[in-house]
DNA sequence: TGTACATCAGTGAACGCGCGTTCACTGATGTAC
DNA sequence: TGTACATCAGTGAACGCGCGTTCACTGATGTAC
């Protein structure tokens, strides 16, 4: 039953994807192992033969969230403006949870609450896609020159993280869109207002 | 070993006030009924004498925290004009983990994103209490004749979430501390636009 | 008011299920010569 | 290039621990008369 070592590979690429989108979906403790490689096709005993142990799974699962995510929205704003590349941004991370494939869901707003008290490895990963999320929208808005990006880079990412983690609690699909909408627009109003205070300067 | 019925009642108000602490610290899966039982002085046999299961117990705590948080902003800001209101509100809940005594911890940001797979029970005082949360903020926008009140403090609502769940992964409380200012700039910056809205009508 | 019995809060132990992890085994791949 | 052996991905079952739940028991409270 040995596979080469590219089958291997793909074996291990599929698991951790698969993972991505169970764990994003159903959380940290409420997804096991059995779970995922069955999702993968395969039974719960050739799992330790790529993971170390669930919290490893786990970790790479989250990067693989925040890649998938930060590599869709890379593409989606390849050649906008600035301004036009932010809102772009703003309406995908919010509707993340709206698109037909759940492929790029953010483990800020999916684990958020679970995350402070889980694996040192989790958390790490955790921390390097909050600080990349960030970062990414500060870039953005430094060239706009907007003073202190990083502050409302990281103001800016709360909303969104909130807003989607509180848009799950919605009770109807309406509801759930009229909490994104009002987030757009308080972010819309948070850059106007960064962007005015650059003017009068 | 019968106890009168006031101190049974008083039992139990004590299991539900120690599980509300232990829970939104630690979570709803990573929590169990033995720990609750311990803090509280009791052993874990003489839990199903005051509920019917963990869920019906995690509602309770749940809606007890809410009740506690709710308790205390509005004592806090009895008597204070609605824009002064409104900012500590906003500080009071941004800061609820930097106070002393944990003891007024929203559910909203500490089990936020388990919540959509826990128990029906537990969803629906989760919903409440966001309802009752934007619902108050709104009360207060509205004595301040602003505009679509519930759409803006809903999106303030999602920014405090936000701001308090991923300030939790925080690394050190200077960088903690300084996510909760960021998120109450914006959320000042909100609320300016939305008065200087109301000014220009 | 006092007495006899039923009730039931709390204890400590046990049950049973789920789940992470381990293990013996299989047979195809990789490697040494 | 071919052959013989070592390696190891994947299987299916079992292990063992944690935890929610149940249970027999105790003895103080509540209640019926």
């Amino acid at each position: 039953m040995r596979k080469s070592k590219i089958e291997t590979a793909e074996t291990r690429k599929r698991i951790v994807d698969t993972a991505s989108i169970i764990i994003m979906q159903n959380g940290l403790a409420a997804t096991g192992i059995a779970d995922v490689m069955a999702a993968a096709g395969l039974t719960q005993g050739g799992f330790y033969r790529h993971f170390e142990s669930k919290e490893h799974l786990a970790a790479e699962a989250s990067e693989a969230a925040f890649e998938k995510i930060f590599e869709m929205m890379g593409k989606q704003v390849a050649g906008l403006a600035p301004r036009e590349a932010i809102g772009r941004i703003v309406r995908l991370y919010l509707h993340q949870r709206l698109s037909k494939n759940q492929d790029h869901l953010c483990p800020l707003a999916h684990l958020g609450s679970e995350l402070p008290n889980a694996d040192e490895r989790i958390k790490a990963v955790a921390n390097a896609g909050h600080k990349r999320m960030v970062g990414y929208i500060a870039g953005l808005l430094q060239q706009l020159k907007i003073e202190n990006s990083l502050d409302v880079a990281d103001a800016i990412a709360a909303t969104l993280v909130g807003a989607v983690t509180v848009s799950r609690l919605a009770l109807s699909a309406a509801s759930e869109k009229s909490m994104l909408n009002h987030a757009e627009s308080a972010v819309d109003l948070v850059l106007q207002a960064a962007l005015d205070a650059r003017k009068t300067k």
